[in-house]
Formats: structure tokens, C-alpha cells, sequence
DNA sequence: GAAAATACCTTGCATAACTACGTATTTGTG
DNA sequence: CACAAATACGTAGTTATGCAAGGTATTTTC
């Protein structure tokens, strides 16, 4: 057990860091499974991993993918309640969700070796 | 087998987004291991992990890390070729280490769940 | 009928990776 | 012996993404 503090202001920014990309690939792996509307993803993400996404960082992402071909959306009037704007994978996405995994799976493999690697 | 192709322009900027936190905690697994000088540190990784860091990613990196004191720093001078700075984790960096750990050993289950998920 | 929750969105800031460049020394090659 | 490549450090400016803080509008809850 270290004797010193870890950095605060440095965790928190490292997680931050850390979040980049990996919310667009959960996201993805999620809309693998079924569409979802935005809100519902925060919500989904947040039981399912306790990561939190924020407003101002989901909504930019789903444009993001839509503008880049991974993703539709279509507007669904509700019974009650406010409309909801539904994301859906293409085939692109889909394709695109294949390199993901298997990049994810080698950076598994590297990590792995690199913390069983002795000098 | 999807049809569509996978955005290519995206998947270089996603690549490049993962790496955002990762080579941190990379830098930091090695150093825990033995001191490393900075050029090392990229061929090392290299061949570790397949994962490619510019020179400008690297040095600002380590700064980074010294100004937030989770590494130490020292010149050496060499009998023969140029002078090598080598860097070491302090005990900050090492409690900080078990903090990375952790999280991603949490993403790291996170995913699977994502993964296992049945709508 | 006021507050909270739902559901969408935008603007501006901070951070980190990258390209491209610069310096200096040493090693390899024709 | 000259010249290219490799070694080893560094910086400046660009780009992309997460986040805080703000916005609108409707619905539910107390």
C-alpha cells in the first residue's frame, strides 16, 4: 500500500480523458441490442456501468454519428409524454462496431502484458 | 457478416480518442515496472502493444505528469551517445496507479454486462 | 399551481493527441 | 569523408471530445 495521496484534480481529469470514445462505443453496443432514445441511454448507461453522461456530451455524440452514417433517427410522437428522437445502427455502424470490438480486444491483450511484463 | 463498410475517417478519430487517458496509464503501468527514458518509452510500448505515441504526444505527457508530481525526473549523462532523461514514479503516482486500476477494472466488467445484454 | 422530472438542444471552455517543426549528437553507408 | 538515418530531447498550433451552464417545452407529482 503506496504511502502517498493519489492526485485528485489529475484523477478527475484522467477519468474524463479515459471517457473519450469509450462512451461513443457503449453507446453503439447498446444500439446493437435495440434502439434507444437519448435520454433513455444516459439512463441505461448509468445503471448499467455507473458512468455518467452528460447532456451536453450525448446529444453533440448522436449528431456525431448520425452526420458520420452509424446511426438514423426518427422522431416518435408519445401517447403522453414529449416526443422522443429514436437511434437506430446501420449497417455502417454495425460494420463499425466490429473494428471496435476488435480494437478493445487488443488493447486487452496489450494491457495484460504489459502488467505481467517483468524487467 | 455486416454489408456495410465501417466509416474509415471515423474510425481514426475514435482510434485516436481511445488513446486519450490510455497512454497515461500505460506510461504509468511501465514505469511502475523499472524507469524508462522518454524515447524508450515509445518503442517500448511499440512493441508491447502495437500502439503508435508521436513524439509530441509523449514529452508534454511526461511534463504533465512531473508538474503533477506522480513521476521524478533525472538527466543521465551516457558514456557514449546523447543524454537520456529517466523517469520515476513517486509514491503519488503509485497510489494513483491502484486508482486506474480500479477503474478499469470496472470498465472492464461494465462492458461485458453491456456485451451479456438481452433487451 | 409550483416544483420536479422528462426530453430535446446549444455555446464556450479545458484537455490531450497529433502534425510539423526545431536542436544536437551519434551511427551507418556509399 | 560526407551525408543520411537514427537517437534523444523539445515546442507551437490544430483538432476533437467531454463537460458545465445555459436554454425550451411538456408532463407528472405534491
Amino acid at each position: 500500500m503506496p504511502k502517498g495521496a493519489a492526485n485528485k484534480e489529475f484523477d478527475i481529469r484522467w477519468k474524463s480523458q479515459i471517457k473519450k470514445g469509450l462512451i461513443e462505443y457503449i453507446i453503439m453496443l447498446l444500439l446493437e441490442k435495440q434502439t434507444f432514445y437519448g435520454y433513455d441511454l444516459i439512463d441505461k448507461i448509468r445503471t448499467m456501468s455507473h458512468i455518467e453522461i452528460a447532456e451536453g456530451t450525448l446529444y453533440p455524440l448522436l449528431n456525431r454519428l448520425k452526420k458520420d452514417g452509424l446511426v438514423t433517427s426518427r422522431w416518435q410522437e408519445m401517447e403522453s409524454g414529449i416526443p422522443r428522437k429514436y437511434y437506430t445502427l446501420t449497417p455502417t455502424g454495425k460494420a463499425q462496431i466490429e473494428l471496435m470490438n476488435a480494437y478493445f480486444t487488443e488493447i486487452g491483450f496489450s494491457l495484460k502484458k504489459i502488467k505481467e511484463f517483468q524487467p
